[in-house]
DNA sequence: CCTTGTTAGTTACAAAATCAACTATTACGA
DNA sequence: TCGTAATAGTTGATTTTGTAACTAACAAGG
């Protein structure tokens, strides 16, 4: 244990990043938890179909990097909560496409304000420039894909 | 939905957070899994205990913010595997005073080590700023505690 | 001492995540 | 066109977590 007294667990990256996304994770939660009775894969399957609008379970999965399984299960109680609707294709009856019903778009409006609001008092925090490396880094660590395409039908 | 067209889920601070939480935990994770068959939480109770000493569980849940149900099953969990053993505290039975074992020492000094390299490889991506920036940003919104004390006991 | 309150930790039960197996449909190659 | 493989999505069994209720030990006031 000698060789380790200098490594804090405060500076492990991955701790940091954990206990970070806790946190900032809870208030958020609590609104989408308490407003609409949703889970957290519930909000975000919500999110990509308000945000990029209509599109298959296995679409989600891709840009969320979400298992299948917690897509599933997401997007059927997002249809009991009458929140999105589901069409099936006839050129392949394998796929779905999932579009927001109008409470779902509501409830996207209303939560994405919510969100926006949140985020912007989290970066308040910071200068300009450290949001600027902030956002930059983290997109790095997290490999996301979800802006790099122009498909916002 | 209009409003929102500009507001990315890649920009919101607390997705981007979990995103990165999550793709930066699986490669670590692997090691304790594999190697110790050890769940999160028993990973952060060996290091707390490795790095900062003996505590009673009550002195992890604080510094941690782990919850105290998971405490609990993680320290019987440690138990188990003979990696850490409880002493009962002759003046207040109703705290014991927990430690690492020989066993629990070894696993503490491998896994640590891993988590420096890891964690080395991470930051070499950014610059020294950039990882400077990175970090206090995380420590503010995580509200770490962890290295505000000298108790290295 | 005996009630009331507090702290440390555990346990029980419900909710959720994970993993593997499964169905249904399409694609492809001999 | 028949058999094999691949894809989309669902379901079920097992784990893990979360919530709340619980036990045990101490503290403090009457």
């Amino acid at each position: 244990m000698q060789d380790a007294a200098s490594f804090d667990l405060s500076d492990f990256l991955p701790y940091l990043l954990n206990r970070a996304s806790e946190e900032t994770s809870l208030e958020f939660q609590a609104e989408y938890k308490k407003r609409y009775g949703m889970l957290r894969t519930e909000w975000r399957v919500l999110f990509h179909l308000g945000r990029y609008g209509e599109m298959t379970a296995r679409e989600i999965c891709d840009r969320s990097r979400i298992h299948k399984t917690k897509i599933s299960r997401a997007v059927r109680a997002l249809q009991e909560k009458r929140f999105l609707q589901r069409l099936e294709c006839a050129d392949d009856r394998r796929h779905e496409m999932l579009s927001l019903t109008k409470a779902g778009c509501a409830a996207y409006d209303d939560l994405s304000s919510i969100a926006r609001r949140y985020d912007a008092k989290l970066s308040a925090q910071f200068t300009p420039e450290e949001n600027e490396t902030l956002r930059r880094c983290l997109q790095a660590m997290a490999r996301v894909h979800a802006g790099g395409d122009g498909s916002v039908g």
